[in-house]
RNA sequence: GUGGCUGUAGCUCAGUUGGCAGAGCACCGGGUUGUGGUCCCGGGUGUCGGGGGUUCAAAUCCCCUCAGUCACCCCA
């Protein structure tokens, strides 16, 4: 047996890496239900027709096929692991609308698979934590400000690089270039795109070369250089010039989130109107958040507004949702040894065992602290106190336990201070801070 | 999926025109029959990513492949 090799773009975490997703998690959850969202899971899988309902992904999708299918067994063979949670999530809204009250908020974290190329934070099962509301016929505009500020507020209570929202709106963008009179929005977008990375030169060179004139370029440049932290980009707007019925309603929309979001959560979100990627069924308000120092690394959350993605023949749910890049996150901060946690085991305590004959003595110690919640192992072996104290030293255990001479007059050691201090099990308690790991 | 760079011990890396596989740190054992970290002594712990080829001889040259990484594409 030679020894397994890593396979690409599926990351596994060590134990001490795992605790961090772990406690992130937790934060994540625990802010989403402060605002209300029930939790929701969806199976791995879902209909391949449900999965290219909507756009070009097909090449990202994962099939699933039985081993033993025989070439006339097609029974499986319309099925795909999920992509994003958004798609399951529509579907799902669709099978159960019948029992869930409308407008529905909620949660889902689950991993995901995308057949892409892999790179530093881009993995092709990954991890992801959305919150999303829909509703019946309509979504309130309310929600479009509202949910940015609810994954701002998750990620800010975690110890990483702040992450700043960037938001623009498609019928904004969609309305300029109709009102410019130019043919093809969906190239413009993906080269408008790239502005921070090529360059404002090379982004009017390279839309003169899909056929624009020079003013279109230019005044597709101009839009795509508008940032501002409120809504005061509606006039920048309204000075190049463009008008179309599209354009304007996207430019109110905006202005709304904007002006809702400036005021309650000032600095989280900034308009930025040369946002324009993320999955193709958004119709209107798209997200793209970036981390200070990993703004090349892409978005680590990313959403938008979905008017058309959950609609049988008669009913339509519209939608707005936003998608935490948990890996991602995970992914570069563990590459730059920016977050790890206080210790890769819970173990806060590490009862010594003096001799094998006292083992069920230690035992008991044990089920003494941990029945007051305290996690606790007792060492493997006999071994010499040193190799006992290393052992815990090795692990950032915190406290090794001595038992004493006789039953119930042990001392507890803090190995990093040194100080130790006769304990009763019944009753010691570790710091705070100490009875679980942290992220630092 | 396309192209570039990289891959040697747990980690960071050295390894000359092809000639016995190395260093620092880490780790293990002992000094120290029972309270670690310092210090001293001892130990290399390895399919040189994998497979094939050239050669008397390959970590070194050639081909394929896997993985990592960067750019493109796309995206969390």
């Amino acid at each position: 047996m030679t020894r397994p090799t890593p396979l690409s773009g599926f990351p596994e975490w060590l134990p001490g890496q795992q605790i961090v997703e772990q406690r992130f998690v937790e934060r994540l959850r625990s802010v989403f239900e402060l605002h209300g969202f029930a939790p929701v899971e969806t199976r791995a899988v879902e209909p391949l027709d449900q999965l290219l309902r909507k756009g070009e992904t097909s090449k990202e999708v994962y099939v699933l096929r039985r081993l033993q299918a025989t070439p006339e067994d097609t029974s499986d063979e319309q099925l795909g692991l999920h992509f994003d949670l958004t798609v399951p999530f529509a579907r799902y809204v669709l099978e159960h609308a019948g029992k869930l009250q409308f407008p529905f908020r909620r949660y889902q974290i689950q991993k995901v698979w995308r057949g892409e190329s892999p790179q530093a934070g881009r993995y092709r099962e990954f991890r992801q934590a959305d919150i999303d509301i829909v509703d019946r016929d309509e979504v309130g505009l309310h929600y479009d400000y509202e949910l940015p500020l609810v994954a701002a507020e998750a990620l800010a209570g975690l110890p990483i690089p702040p992450v700043v929202i960037h938001t623009s709106n498609r019928k904004l963008a969609q309305g300029f270039y109709r009102g410019l009179g130019v043919e093809d929005p969906a190239a413009v977008l993906r080269i408008v795109d790239k502005l921070d990375k090529i360059g404002p030169d090379k982004v009017v060179a390279a839309l003169v070369a899909e056929g624009l004139s020079d003013g279109q370029a230019k005044a597709c440049l101009s839009l795509a250089e508008v940032v501002t932290p409120d809504a005061s980009f509606v006039e920048r707007v309204a000075a190049l010039g463009v008008s179309d019925p599209l354009l304007d309603e996207g430019l109110a929309e905006l202005a709304t989130v904007l002006s809702a979001a400036s005021e309650l959560a000032p600095g989280l979100l900034v308009a930025d109107l040369s946002i324009a990627r993320g999955l193709d069924y958004y119709t209107g308000t798209v997200y793209e958040g970036k981390m200070r120092g990993f703004e090349k690394s892409g978005a680590v959350c990313a959403g938008g507004r979905y008017d058309n993605l959950a609609s049988t023949g008669t009913d339509r749910f519209p939608g707005v949702g936003i998608s935490i890049g948990v890996s991602r996150i995970l992914g570069l901060l563990f590459g730059s040894g920016a977050l790890s946690a206080s210790r890769p085991v819970p173990t806060c305590v590490l009862v010594a065992l003096p001799d094998e004959a006292r083992r069920r003595e230690c035992d008991r110690i044990a089920v003494a602290l941990r029945a007051r919640g305290i996690p606790v192992e007792v060492a493997p072996t006999a071994a010499k106190y040193g190799k006992q104290i290393r052992y815990a030293d090795r692990r950032g255990i915190p406290f090794v336990w001595f038992p004493g001479e006789e039953a119930g007059a042990g001392e507890v050691k803090d190995i990093r201070s040194g100080d130790q201090a006769p304990a009763d099990p019944a009753t010691w308690v570790p710091p705070a801070e100490d009875l679980h790991p942290t992220l630092g």
